[in-house]
DNA sequence: GACAGAATCTAGAGCGCTCTAGATACTACT
DNA sequence: AGTAGTATCTAGAGCGCTCTAGATTCTGTC
């Protein structure tokens, strides 16, 4: 079917292609009156305004695009609350893509942002080696988020406070043998890792750390490896919530209680960790926030693409539930 | 700066405009040699395959647009798997939009997508009223999912059976005084409440509703009114998890042990109902099927734009976890 | 070596808009 | 009435690609 162009609209209202133009971006110079009938008219005839032969006549949008990496992780939705939040108050629309299991379509994904000419692109959870990400960067301005880049804006919480502040609150209520669940070694989230290492170094203690997958069912199984050892640990600190719902899941099986026979610290404060009867302690690196300074740092760039790498660090704060006492006796 | 054109990547690469773009779509008539050193020359000048411009000259894509309501409810991830699997099968790329909280901007969003020129747009979770919708569908093709619209395609779960299906499961366990909180009054969610209507009649049971609101905290002050009153009830089904939570919060609060002094049944099965120590007993609507069913719906329609309405139904099922037993005595 | 047919490549129009530069209509003054 | 100044409107070029139709080169065959 033929679709309704700017030409049809400006023919059946009766005046020139450029004001339709003018009234549908409602800009200055159309009288009152105008801009209405021909509102108007458009309606009438269906017309929706085209935005790809708009962007292509104005080369390139001032929309942001967005890269999120995990739509079952609602931290991205909370960093993408505040993204959407600030390019709101700024008019910027916001184009999205969501990374994909396989890590390595991420590149691809910058890749059709890039190919849809947006100013910049927030990127939430990429997982591209620094490398490759800096060479995107150089084609659109790019900012990443919850991760530190050398060489491309970064806007993060710090990690290494995080680990330690979980890691030391477990030490306050006691615990001498706390072991750490780490993620499968990828570039940029190392620091979780050295803090736990830190604060065991700080106490005088040996750390002891598993390494872990992704999966939750996983997780239980390296910590049923863990707790049916001789020698098990009184507390876990997981690298996020979703190995420590895993290692809840175990104790569960086992008839552990969790905060009275194992403690248990997560990860990003995802709203599972609130969950009744779950509440699970955790760090929260206030993904709103980092949202917002994503946003803010692609937009500033946008308008001054030569300044130096910018960096916002923010610090992640404790949220004590009740999986988290003192060990038992 | 002058961005690199498809004109500079020919000229440095010798060969004419045309054959770059061939090159780049890896079409057909181009040989292997030239096509690589195509894109060598690309990459060296970092070239981005410009899609809009490319999108104009095709008048408009093959892409699906994807509206989904909220990021924070994992029912929409589950959905989205299911479109972008149907999707990358297909080789569709998308396009998304996500609902604000302001349900009157979903209009927007719609018309943001159609301007996109995207070949068709699957929806989950609309609000929009259905005549509204149907006006939308008139521009572009629309697949309504887990929800019914008539006169557009549809790709939902039965409401009434998952209903039925959670009040027939407390009715069997026992309970006699089974409430239910409903969603706050919208088109084309009201088959859960019918549901619990037909079942409660078909024991010779009189139902009783309470009208809640979106938010957990509000629901757990309902649930609070309710177990304060004097006759408060053995089991709550709850119109969505989300509520369900709310309520187990109120009876966490009151010491009370979800069942065993009290029932509860929860709807959608999103992750945050699987938590341990949570448990909570729900209706499966099987998100990434009904995802899946609806972008195949919305493809199909690309090609045959005249057909029918299309309406796929399926039946959700009962997962019983932890938060459901028989009544105390 | 001539020729048909396939393989490979090219010129140029056109997608639907925005933008620049300029035309025209309308005020409010002198 | 004449004119400057403002408000409103228009013509036409051009954004960077794809597509159609046709040109050119490369095969293999007799």
């Amino acid at each position: 079917m033929p679709r309704t162009t700017m030409e049809d609209v400006a023919r059946e209202a009766g005046v020139s292609r450029a004001l339709v133009s003018l009234a549908y971006r409602n800009a200055f110079g159309v009288s009152e009156a105008t801009r209405r009938h021909i509102l108007e008219v458009g309606e009438r005839l269906g017309y929706v305004h085209n935005r790809v032969a708009a962007q292509l006549a104005t080369r390139g949008s001032s929309a942001l695009g967005v890269f999120l990496q995990d739509l079952h992780n609602d931290l991205f939705a909370g960093l993408y609350d505040g993204i959407r939040e600030v390019a709101e108050e700024h008019g910027r629309e916001l184009v999205l893509a969501i990374g994909s299991r396989d890590e390595d379509r991420d590149a691809a994904s910058l890749t059709t942002l890039q190919g849809t000419r947006v100013a910049a692109i927030v990127a939430a959870g990429l997982r591209l080696p620094d490398a490759e990400a800096l060479t995107h960067s150089a084609r659109t301005p790019l900012v990443a988020v919850a991760r530190r880049i050398p060489g491309v804006d970064s806007a993060y919480s710090d990690n290494l406070v995080g680990a330690r502040l979980a890691t030391e609150h477990l030490l306050a209520l006691g615990h001498r043998d706390v072991v750490f669940f780490a993620n499968p070694p990828a570039d940029g989230y190392r620091d979780r890792g050295r803090g736990y290492e830190a604060a065991m170094a700080g106490a005088g203690l040996r750390p002891r750390t598993v390494v872990t997958s992704y999966a939750r069912e996983e997780v239980a199984a390296e910590a049923a490896r863990l707790f049916d050892a001789v020698d098990p640990p009184t507390a876990v600190f997981a690298h996020n919530d979703q190995a420590a719902l895993g290692v809840l899941d175990l104790l569960h099986a086992r008839g552990l209680t969790p905060g009275a026979d194992v403690s248990v610290v997560g990860y990003d404060n995802s709203s599972i960790s609130s969950a009744p009867g779950t509440a699970l302690t955790t760090i929260d690196l206030h993904g709103r926030d980092l949202g917002r300074a994503g946003a803010r740092m692609a937009i500033a760039r946008t308008s001054d693409p030569d300044a130096a790498p910018a960096l916002e660090v923010s610090d992640p704060t404790l949220v004590v539930r009740r999986t988290t006492g003192p060990p038992p006796r």
